[in-house]
DNA sequence: CGTAGTTTTGAGAGGCGTCAAGGAGCGTGG
DNA sequence: CCACGCTCCTTGACGCCTCTCAAAACTACG
């Protein structure tokens, strides 16, 4: 995962993260409420980490897919605070914790990884922020296309055509919207020809267009 | 500012923030783009941190007062994503980070704390999520409102009294809310008796009303 | 092939945004 | 000391975006 080490560093790090765990889908990986020992790195499948209020509503807070680390929440008072869910069958890598802390103190890089990882973390968070606070629905679900095109594109796989993995009520509880909203606003990007929608099946006709939705461009004067 | 430290490690830690800045009203502690090299402790003063869309549209991220720190989701890029701009004037602790990395890999204990504040923002960012993703208006203006009260008591001061450092629009900006809502959402809580507002004074009258709007309880049934 | 979960679509309602006008507080300068 | 202008705040009227409620179509799975 991370770049830039010695061998002396992987072999290290493989010591503590050698542990694999799998997850089926629909099953937690953890839970708000369990003590924290570890944090996980996705190694395959699909994540959804959700928080939940006191009356029971759920406010799905990230998607992760593999590479992407889950739990750092759960340091500052050694409970996780959300839970995770795998969307499809999974596999991560488990990182104690304690292992993490001693180890980094001899790897100088890995202790500015584990800090980029956090920091990266805070940076979507802000623009999480930024979609949830002032984007309208339309906005917001362009963003979301074009961020998990990006990242799926990352991992070698098209930028143009995807399986979502969740169902609309989730992407709605990510972005702040209504599940009928998702769907009347999917239908509303297929009218203006910017994707195809089959189902859970996307692809991304007009890449472009998306993007000048969900970023407009600084209004012309 | 960390608990639980020795002595000497109190004064290794001194070396590195000894640094002062002060930061008038107005004045920014650092702004997006800008090259990262040092995380910032509120000392004294107040300040609220933003993000700003490619057409303008600006976000409010957050509002932080003594103790609070600035500057962490620097690290990743190496260079502020945000700006942080000081409402009264202020006055922060300098802590290059290059330094702090160095010092923590000798005190296991600042190391954990520097982890937990990174975490502890993370679970902060997880409740903004909920807020402007699943909360009304009302909710998300009492909920700001109980955080603010219960922030500045742990200071040592009252619970029930403040005085707003930002204005309406700021606020709204936090909450995605426009302020004119803020306005209204805030002459509602008078006429329900929860809250006195003269301008800037606000006084909570109805500390468990507020929190009641702020946390729905579990519906009965 | 039936059943449950998911998605689409419609109709109507409402919360919040937009536009607009006026008022209050405050620093500055005559 | 008061007038002036600036910024900030409040309130009203209206409209739209999104939610709510509802029904039907589609898919997956047993």
């Amino acid at each position: 995962m991370p770049v830039g080490l010695s061998q002396t560093e992987i072999e290290q790090i493989d010591r503590v993260v050698s542990n694999r765990k799998r997850v089926n889908k629909g099953q937690s990986l953890f839970n708000a409420g369990q003590r924290f020992d570890a944090m996980y790195a996705v190694r395959s499948g699909f994540f959804k980490t959700l928080i939940t209020a006191p009356d029971g509503r759920e406010q799905v807070t990230g998607f992760q897919m593999a590479g992407e680390i889950l739990g750092m929440d759960g340091i500052v008072n050694s409970q996780h605070t959300c839970d995770a869910i795998a969307l499809e069958d999974a596999e991560v890598c488990v990182m104690p914790y304690d292992n993490m802390e001693a180890i980094s103190r001899d790897f100088p890089t890995l202790q500015h990884h584990i800090h980029r990882v956090m920091s990266r973390e805070l940076v979507r968070d802000q623009g999480m922020m930024m979609m949830l606070g002032s984007m309208r629905a339309e906005e917001r679900l362009a963003a979301f296309l074009v961020n998990l095109a990006q990242r799926l594109n990352a991992r070698g796989f098209s930028a143009s055509e995807m399986v979502l993995r969740m169902t609309r009520e989730e992407i709605g509880s990510y972005l702040g919207m209504k599940l009928e909203t998702v769907s009347r606003t999917f239908s509303k990007f297929v009218d203006d020809t910017l994707i195809e929608v089959k189902q859970r099946h996307i692809k991304i006709i007009n890449m472009d267009g998306l993007r000048s939705l969900a970023a407009p461009e600084a209004r012309s004067l």
